[in-house]
DNA sequence: ATCAATTACAGTAATAATTACTATTATTTA
DNA sequence: TAAATAATAGTAATTATTACTGTAATTGAT
């Protein structure tokens, strides 16, 4: 009970995410998903997007201004922020089993995920400057 | 110029940020530091609690459900929350510099910091099940 | 100590992001 | 094809945070 029904409009944000690698938050996925969908709801974006994060077709980031983006990637990876210009990268880097093995020896309790994001300039913003 | 003035208000709220390590919201703030100052405003809390981020004596940390915590722990340092009570800790567990390397080695651009969380289930909570 | 300049405050209004609600529409099941 | 269920659009409500404004506190110089 309770299933999940098929929506046009939930296939539509989903293969936008899967079309971009540049973390939308859900006010932009609203702006392109109406290019194909015009009179699709603000409310519409967030109940699928949160539905998706869910069951697991979507990754939710908040950054530290408390913005809050959406990976079509679901894999576990992290992330890199520029502090210039706001843009969120995808690493392509393995995630460390050493720093869970050492969080977990120094937590009284289970640690099952986490996630890092590392702060720094993207090279687009290095060459802007001067 | 725009120097900074004291402020007893800010002072209180330094003063709970140092003696908890719970981290707070600014609500949470906000209701502890009205029983010295009952008349403090939410508003002050909030500038004051930035202000205090701003010149690195307080940190601002966002989780993934959206919730903005302050630590005033300003050493660099991970976190684990607990996805059953959403408790934040501190982790005593010294911040990997091989992962910055990994990183950087990985992104085309500089790095100059990063945070992690943890997600997992504190032992009070484990005591807790059946 | 007093005064002028500046910063901070309390209280309130405004804003922004997200969620809740409701009547209607689309999808699924039988 | 009809009944049951879930999803939608559009709107209202909620929540967290910031902005505004007149007053109060702090500072630095006389």
């Amino acid at each position: 009970m309770a299933s999940l029904k098929y929506s046009r409009q939930r296939e539509v944000i989903k293969s936008y995410l899967s079309t971009t690698d540049s973390h939308p938050t859900a006010d932009t996925v609203y702006m392109h998903v109406r290019e194909q969908f015009p009179h699709i709801s603000l409310g519409t974006v967030y109940r699928n997007l949160n539905l998706l994060t869910d069951i697991g077709e979507a990754i939710k980031i908040t950054t530290p201004d408390g913005a809050v983006r959406f990976d079509g990637v679901t894999s576990p990876h992290y992330h890199a922020l520029c502090t210039e210009c706001e843009r969120l990268f995808d690493l392509d880097m393995n995630v460390s089993e050493s720093i869970i093995e050492e969080a977990r020896a120094c937590f009284p309790g289970t640690i099952h995920s986490h996630s890092a994001i590392f702060y720094g300039v993207c090279s687009h913003c290095l060459g802007k400057k001067h």
